[in-house]
DNA sequence: AGCACGCCGACT
DNA sequence: GTCGGCGTGCTC
């Protein structure tokens, strides 16, 4: 059976496989999908289904240990003091090494050695800190290759049997080691001996700026860290700024040695908790569907605890039923969690939670380790009972777990980017189960996978239809660019826009513009050769910023001056094509020079006060104009704004990945709700080269069941999740030959392993991003059933198959959310 | 992932 | 003659 690809009512659909980057409805469809096999019980092999917590998994140890060639045994007989064994325990190492590893246990630390508490062991020539996972009499391997545990760390376990078990299930769903898991789920601290580390503070010199100029030329690593220590004007983390810029320390260093920066160790940074303590008023009266909600949510925490989906549209109150949820957990002696995305944790939102309940835990990456320590002590203790934070903090140690809540439950930020690459929904669900808590996931805009398990019946939906405040619906309005006449102006607004804009401002009302894209233009143009400037690590168009006249490529950070010719064909002359917000923001600032404007975006706001100060001065109506990317989508509550511009709705609608369209209709879902949420009537003014898209139709009537259906109905003829799940490989090296040849065999020895499953293998093919900071990327991609074995089956042998490869990154996603 | 051991080029 | 490049392989 080969899948249809064309899309019924919208623009064609590209396969994520497809090289072509674009809309070209071609497909290589080189997989085979065959009748559904019965259970395959024989391959429990490395990562079979869930059985007990039998931690070992003796079968390929042994192999190993007789390889050793005679004379290289007799050349290193390894001293190993001998220990009576008292006992043996499982140790997790937090390495892909996919094996636990058993040590001989000494009588006197045998009482201490329980699962869940830490030891050091020593493994190879180092000593490394590992979690005890299981115990057991006698070893499992040769007991004269087991060496002793050297010390026990923790007189509790830190990990209770139940996230014990959770990381279990999270190694085995996400292919990891379950080293690995509980990696992430305990503070930095506690994975090392030595506990709390010194950060590395720097900051720019008296000197610096006088000496910028000078090292443009010959160190343009020190010039570019130099600018940017400049522009934040104070003192940053080390590791921080060098991990944004891409640079190792090394040019902080010789900077140091110049004295044009100080570098200082810090052993502890003070808390920053400044909470601007904006009270929420608590209304007494909840709207009719806020207190049915409220009670299926009670109801459930009383019993055995269940998963539901909050459907409810911006300002409909969530917020408020989230609050008594967790507050109906504490009057029952149960602890809470609730999640945000990242970007969403403002001091704004914790304000609610500590006005609320006092005293709340807050988790965040912005926290320096002995932050997040003091943190998740304070909740391991059950001094605290609710903790607030972003993806990680579903691990939060909380006793007795009553409630937990996923706020915008659909935001991509909730799945990890890097080993393990969990979920955070899933999890969330996952632990609610085992502790018969409530999951309650909530979002205007639901993920397709949330919807369809309410429609299933996995979870429950509640709905919250209508705005509290008894808001108006916003007027919407989509511009075809198409027609649009292309003046200067012009490639920026629409006759629409412009006059919106100029009636918003004298009005005295505040506006809004969208653009999901940094910089001024996006390509720089070589109209001799038809080429465009390209990031010569990355193979990506690099992107002009005005204010600092240079190329930036977005994917590396690699900056370079603007070429005066083609670097092609020499041909002078480039053209700038594209916006970006800076140029929205020029040119609002040309239309309306009156107004006062102000930027919002990742090159504006360098630190978390700039954010602060800048929506602060929005607030009190200091600001007529506020340009901004992604960051301003979010929560932003401000009752004067009254026309929200999205400059284009294009940017990420013709992505080379399944969920562009599902994304851009969240996307503009969510930006249209900051208009007119108080008495104000809103304006929203959509400008698009693709008015009859789906995503973008339905987000102008505000229709999410349409979209959700019309979107589900096609990713269930393409396999796609919900109606299917998704296993992605991803070949990584600068070696492109390498990368091409391993991709290809490994995807006929893959494809032979599947054959008589029911799933469809697609590619190999170039990665979307083919070329990424110099590494040449390839990719596949499986389709599997969401009911039945297969993706166990292509799990278990993706990571068979990816064992041996050692000379190039092997990347195995499950559940892949983007394809970029 | 580390980190060691092991076999081939430019130097005191 | 040696220091050192990073290519394979092991870690209970």
């Amino acid at each position: 059976m080969v899948e249809p690809v064309q899309a019924v009512g919208r623009a064609v659909f590209c396969e994520p496989n497809c090289a072509c980057h674009e809309p070209c409805g071609r497909t290589r469809e080189l997989g085979v999908v065959t009748e559904p096999k019965q259970p395959a019980e024989s391959q429990g092999g490395l990562f079979g289904d869930i059985d007990p917590p039998a931690p070992a998994k003796p079968a390929r140890k042994q192999a190993a240990a007789k390889q050793a060639p005679g004379k290289k045994a007799a050349a290193k007989p390894a001293p190993r003091p001998k220990v009576e064994a008292a006992g043996y325990v499982h140790v997790a190492l937090d390495r892909p090494l996919r094996t636990e590893f058993t040590y001989a246990v000494p009588a006197e630390l045998l009482e201490a050695c329980r699962p869940g508490v830490r030891v050091a062991v020593p493994f190879g020539a180092r000593r490394e800190v590992g979690v005890v996972v299981g115990t057991a009499a006698e070893s499992e391997i040769d007991p004269a290759k087991t060496r002793a545990v050297a010390q026990v760390l923790d007189a509790e376990p830190v990990v209770d049997a139940k996230l014990l078990e959770l990381t279990r299930w999270i190694a085995t769903e996400y292919a990891c080691s379950w080293g690995q898991a509980l990696g992430a789920i305990l503070p930095a601290p506690l994975k090392r001996e030595r506990g709390v580390r010194k950060t590395l503070r720097i900051a720019a010199t008296e000197a610096a700026a006088a000496a910028l100029e000078g090292l443009e030329e010959k160190q343009p690593k020190q010039h570019r860290l130099l600018r940017t220590l400049l522009e934040i004007d104070g003192e940053v983390e080390l590791r921080d700024l060098v991990r944004k810029l891409d640079l190792s320390d090394a040019p902080a260093r010789t900077l140091q040695k110049h004295g044009l920066v100080t570098i200082r160790a810090v052993a502890y940074e003070g808390v920053d908790e400044s909470v601007t303590d904006r009270k929420r008023r608590a209304p007494d009266q909840l709207s009719d569907p806020q207190a049915f909600a409220l009670a299926a949510i009670t109801g459930a925490l009383r019993g055995e605890g269940g998963g539901f989906l909050l459907h409810g549209v911006t300002g409909s109150g969530k917020t408020e039923v989230y609050l008594r949820a967790i507050s109906a957990a504490l009057e029952a002696g149960r602890g809470a969690i609730a999640l945000v995305p990242e970007i969403a944790l403002t001091p704004q939102t914790v304000g609610w939670f500590r006005s609320r309940f006092g005293d709340v835990a807050v988790l965040h990456s912005r926290m320096t380790d002995s932050q997040r320590l003091a943190g998740w002590r304070r909740v391991q203790s059950g001094e605290v009972r609710v903790v607030v934070g972003a993806r990680s903090a579903i691990f939060a140690p909380v006793r007795d777990l009553g409630v937990i809540v996923l706020d915008e439950e659909h935001e991509p930020s909730f799945k990890q980017g890097n080993v393990p690459r969990y979920h955070a929904r899933e999890v969330a669900l996952r632990r609610a189960a085992a502790e018969k808590a409530v999951c309650v996931l909530g979002s205007a805009t639901p993920s397709l996978e949330s919807y369809e398990g309410a429609r299933s019946g996995a979870l429950k939906i509640l709905r919250l239809p209508e705005r509290v405040g008894g808001g108006r619906q916003p007027e919407f309005k989509i511009v075809d660019m198409r027609t649009e006449p292309a003046d200067r102006l012009g490639a920026v607004f629409s006759k629409t826009l412009r006059e919106q804009l100029v009636r918003t401002l004298e009005r005295k009302e505040q506006s809004i513009l969208f653009l999901n894209r940094r910089g001024h233009s996006p390509v720089l143009w070589c109209h001799a050769c038809r080429a465009v400037v390209r990031c010569e690590h990355c193979d990506s168009p690099m992107t002009f910023h005005r204010r600092i006249q240079r190329l930036l490529c977005h994917l590396c950070a690699t900056e370079q001056r603007v070429p005066k010719a083609c670097p092609g064909c020499t041909a002078p002359g480039l053209r700038m094509l594209g916006v970006g917000a800076e140029r929205v923001e020029a040119a609002v600032r040309e239309l309306l020079p009156s107004a006062r404007v102000r930027r919002m975006d990742s090159d504006t706001m360098h630190r978390r006060e700039d954010y602060e100060r800048t929506l602060t001065a929005f607030g009190a109506g200091e600001v007529d104009c506020l340009v901004g990317t992604q960051m301003i989508a979010k929560g932003l509550d401000f009752p004067r704004v009254t026309l929200v511009g999205i400059i284009s709705a294009d940017t990420g609608l013709h992505l080379p990945d399944f969920r562009a369209s599902e994304r851009t209709f969240q996307l503009l879902s969510q930006v249209a709700g900051r208009a007119g949420r108080a008495e104000l009537a809103g304006r929203i003014v959509v400008q698009t080269e693709s008015p009859e898209h789906p995503a973008i139709r339905f987000a102008a009537v505000n229709d999410f069941a349409g979209f959700a259906d019309a979107e589900s109905a096609l990713r269930r003829e393409l396999g796609y999740p919900p109606h299917g799940r998704l296993l992605r490989i991803i070949f990584e090296s600068e070696d492109e030959d390498l990368v091409a040849s391993t991709c290809d065999s490994f995807s006929s020895a893959l494809r032979e392993r599947l054959v008589g499953v029911s799933a469809v293998l697609l590619g190999p093919a170039p990665a979307p991003l083919a070329l990424l900071r110099n590494r040449h990327r390839h990719h596949i991609l499986i389709k599997a059933a969401a009911e039945g074995p297969a993706l166990d089956l292509a799990r278990t042998a993706a990571l068979e198959l990816a064992e041996p490869l050692t000379k190039l990154r092997v990347l195995i996603d499950v559940d892949p959310s983007a394809m970029l």
